[in-house]
DNA sequence: TATAATTTTCAGAAATTTCTGAAAATTCAG
DNA sequence: CTGAATTTTCAGAAATTTCTGAAAATTATA
């Protein structure tokens, strides 16, 4: 199992871009070999694709897996673990936003609401701010979570129809404040 | 000019988070004591608020910058540089998306275009991947610089709608689609 | 249970990133 | 212009991250 040259670009080119969404670049390269290759692959194959040593291979499928974006599978009469991606490209993406606004969310957004919950309002300016960073991504993470449910063509439509959601909501608006003239 | 101890926890933890936006630590924590505090720093204060050199902080100052995310002030008579934020919170944390977007989402998308135009079909499967990751980016690409268009308010009402949306949609669809039945 | 196959771990080495601080460059007032 | 104030640069040092590979642990087979 060779690398075939015609997808080292790619393969270089998403290890770049996975050290950019918070794994090294290694790790990135392991994905882009796992999603373009169509059968699975093992440890082993993976560490000569790559040339990188068989320990690295395995730190980088725990990582891999704890962003839940492979899979283990077993082939019958052979004891190796392969690995394929755990789910079509859009999942896989949707995966990646999900795990990133995890890490990148989650942990402040406790920190501000454990300092609000103290804050006796010394700093006034600062407590400002911070309230206001609480309500950003308080707001964003249950539209994250609300939208993440979505199935794929929904998601798709919704995305397609862009900010002229706008426009949608203005007829909504119209068709729905009876109650409000 | 003081590191205020209340506000140490916060630049701290923005400095972890800062390297997860594509930032370092410190251009994070720098970013942190700009935005917590009221008046405008300069170089010298952030760098004793922080304890780091000069020299770094001027680097820092430039990243920041080049994020749009500081703008520099002037006070009359001091030829010192003062910096502020570049916007409100809500102004920054878009600002934030949009670079990041345009770092870690165009190259990869010029390098798949530039793909899918030579590619003579070798690698069927391959070549799918690349055109699904393609189409993904380019939806996601529109449907962002729609959204960023948009003006705070009707954004946060988007947001607070959520995947609320989809019923929105529905309704629409039932109000528009005479012309099919 | 013994042993062969496979995966994981982790100490130290290698590579990369970040930081310092002195020197160079720039800016501006007089 | 001159020179003081300020900012920028960048070579080498320090810190951090990533990687290797041999040893330990695990798993499955016979």
């Amino acid at each position: 199992m060779e690398l075939p040259s015609e997808l080292e670009t790619f393969v270089v080119h998403f290890g770049e871009m996975g050290s950019r969404w918070g794994f090294n670049r290694t790790v990135g390269q392991m994905l882009a070999v796992i999603v373009f290759t169509e059968e699975a692959l093992n440890a082993d194959q993976i560490a000569k694709m790559l040339s990188i040593s068989r320990g690295n291979v395995s730190m980088g499928i725990k990582e891999l897996q704890s962003w839940q974006l492979i899979r283990v599978h077993h082939k019958p009469g052979d004891r190796k673990d392969y690995f394929k991606p755990a789910g079509t490209i859009w999942e896989l993406a949707l995966q990646v936003l999900s795990e990133r606004r995890k890490r990148e969310v989650d942990p402040t957004l406790s920190l501000l609401r454990g300092q609000l919950m103290n804050e006796p309002g010394e700093y006034q300016f600062a407590t400002e701010r911070v309230k206001e960073i609480h309500d950003l991504l308080e707001l964003f993470n249950t539209w994250f979570e609300d939208i993440h449910r979505m199935n794929p063509d929904s998601l798709k439509t919704l995305l397609k129809l862009g900010s002229g959601v706008g426009k949608v909501l203005d007829l909504k608006e119209r068709l729905t404040t009876r109650d409000k003239s």
